[in-house]
DNA sequence: TATGAATGAGTATTCATTCAT
DNA sequence: GATGAATGAATACTCATTCAT
């Protein structure tokens, strides 16, 4: 069980916008918060606390844990203390949960990762605080469950990969926009940006955050002092 | 259904040793023919063709594309035309099945890896050629299946886990020593491995080869000269 | 949705009193609307256009259609515009509103026969009355849902059925006096009115009354030539 | 459980050919025996006392008595000792088993009239022999589950019951001849048939051999005579 | 080795019914 | 009277695994 709110602050990256820019250039930063907010108000994320939303939570846990197929829907419903029978009050089918949470966590990344590149002041900056927010969404409790986006994405019918896809791509609109700003631009920004996503998805099997010489951070600096060279 | 022996001079790599260095200074390198028919010697691959080599591969390439859990034992003995009950003279248990393909999967990797390593002659030549393998071995005839390694994972029970590690372990051991030779080493030649193999196991989820402006060649050099820039 | 009251009127065979018998020796013929009228003040039909009567004609024709299994509570809830938790304010099961729905046409249909044969001058008039409204009950607007008397019978405990068995014995009354009056009586009334009553229940797979050469009218005659021949 | 075999026996229909009839000038009617072995024989039949036998004949029992709906796959299953899972290797779906059922009872019910009829010397007796074999499928031990094909009808989708209706109409075919041999012909014979079928399938509801004034026999003489005035 | 019928525990999903609001 | 979220038992169907032949 996770507190949404909270979870926001902890990420760090957006605590308020009393740095100072009143008077300055660059244009007042978003909260994490704020955009979060919005995204509930327009429907597109569930309500925090609600059961639906406890539902998604939970349920991406456990389908990062063990898997989709290996996940049951008296899994999920336990996890909230409420019968399996009544999930389906919620959503129509075990995949719609899974689509629902891949939904969720993708508008809930994308949140933190546009607060965390408003928040930076150079293009180099901003692509360091997109490398650190995916690791940040993968490995820390900013966005429980986000893996399932890589792992289980063969579980989704097509249709439900397409609508997927169309969130998933204003997520990817950020990066690209981050990349297209670059001093030196790269020569195949796509082609990097898909292997910063593949080696970035794979610190899952191998890196364990705590307690290690290699520190989030440092690890961000090290894809990035890779992919973009000082 | 695959002929492992034919596959293998398709690879391209490891033709002949018809390449004049009877009186040369470099050792004589192997086939990968040859390193096959001694893992079959020594019981650690199926005789190719018996009915166990076509199960596994037969069984890798459906883990493949539907999953381990969505993936019925029906499937794969349909796929090599014998009945459910049969498999289990073969396996004790589906997880067997997906043990023992991911152990011959890494075998067969691992010797192409090893014929393309012995056939070229500077480090970073043979850098690339590590690169080049293992992203024939996702997308190429040459190792069909070798993705379940990553993607299925989690299916596996940690024992059976620990089994496919020691094997998986020597099959890296080709690429620390290929790190090590390098000129200019590395600062972290782990850490670059994990976000080379990172990177490439995502080139599952985006590149498709056929017909396209980049070929398996080029990406190659691509993924070479983002970690060992020249 | 049906209007009971004006179906009423639609059937054609009681529209009024104004038959020019105010001075004549057959009794005044009672409408239908009377003894629908009469039946809703004493309680035993539910007040036209109330909830529980248009769930109760809503619930007919979904049992008709689909069966009373296969009917969800959900579907006639929504049928009337409600939530199929308020249903349970006005039935106390789903049986219970399949005894009510199966009541509520059989004092329907014997409102309609009394009328009918109460206008038919001659006994054999009054039994092809009495065919002819059967009839109608099965195929026209006149008692929609008057199937789910035989199709679902089974579908009701034998103590729901004993109830609706009271009323439906008034309903045979009629039945049973107007072959009691025939003028060369039949040797079994009994037999011949379940031989009738099976032949009339059939047409429900077969007979269908738009643009057919053969019009419940005329179906009518010949199952009385078959039955009671002149 | 039914024997198949001494059931057509017992039908006392189909004794043997030792009727005589070697100088005869009727050709030798078929016995029931065997044309169920050829049934049997061109697959449209299950095997007698097979699995699947005897799973269709149980199932069209429970279906006719409690109805498809409120059958469960797990009272076929405990009805021929076997588990529900083992069920669907004979059979892939619920409804398949309705509709195998249907076709089972259909094709059985044929073999008796068309035996029945073969045995009778003039159309009349061959028409009371039809109305004879039908009132035995409903209510004798011939043709347990008969009734199904009335009853649950509308269970079935309409895929199967243009499956079903096509050897349903070899059944009627049998009708329509001995009809067409009637010597003074009925107006419609088609009406005939229909209301005469209504008229047979409704003795299910009332009917009960057992002990009753009226036997089948009798019961069978006076459809006739309503019917085929003599 | 192969068969194929049977097992039996498990799965997602349905649905009449309840009840606090 | 109506709501709608929750219940909980029941359902058809799945599938790895067994085993007599």
């Amino acid at each position: 069980m996770v507190d949404t709110t909270s979870e926001n602050s902890a990420s760090g990256h957006s605590e308020s916008r009393a740095d100072g820019n009143y008077g300055g250039g660059r244009p007042v930063a978003p909260t994490v918060s704020d955009l979060l907010a919005e995204l509930v108000a327009e429907g597109l994320l569930s309500e925090p606390d609600s059961t639906r939303a406890r539902l998604l939570t939970c349920a991406a846990g456990l389908f990062e844990q063990k898997g989709f197929a290996r996940t049951t829907v008296r899994d999920i419903a336990a996890g909230v203390g409420i019968l399996s029978g009544s999930i389906f009050h919620h959503f129509s089918s075990k995949e719609e949960i899974l689509r629902c949470a891949m939904e969720e966590v993708t508008l809930h990344a994308r949140a933190l990762m546009a607060a965390a590149v408003a928040a930076s002041d150079t293009p180099r900056e901003q692509l360091r605080a997109c490398i650190r927010c995916e690791l940040e969404a993968i490995h820390g409790e900013a966005v429980p469950g986000f893996s399932i986006l890589v792992l289980e994405w063969r579980s989704l019918s097509s249709e439900s990969q397409a609508r997927v896809l169309r969130l998933r791509d204003s997520y990817e609109e950020i990066w690209r926009k981050v990349f297209a700003a670059l001093d030196g631009p790269l020569d195949d920004p796509a082609l990097s940006r898909r292997l910063i996503q593949g080696a970035i998805a794979h610190t899952h099997n191998w890196f364990k955050p705590e307690g290690r010489a290699l520190s989030l951070e440092k690890l961000s600096d090290r894809i990035l002092a890779v992919f973009a060279p000082a």
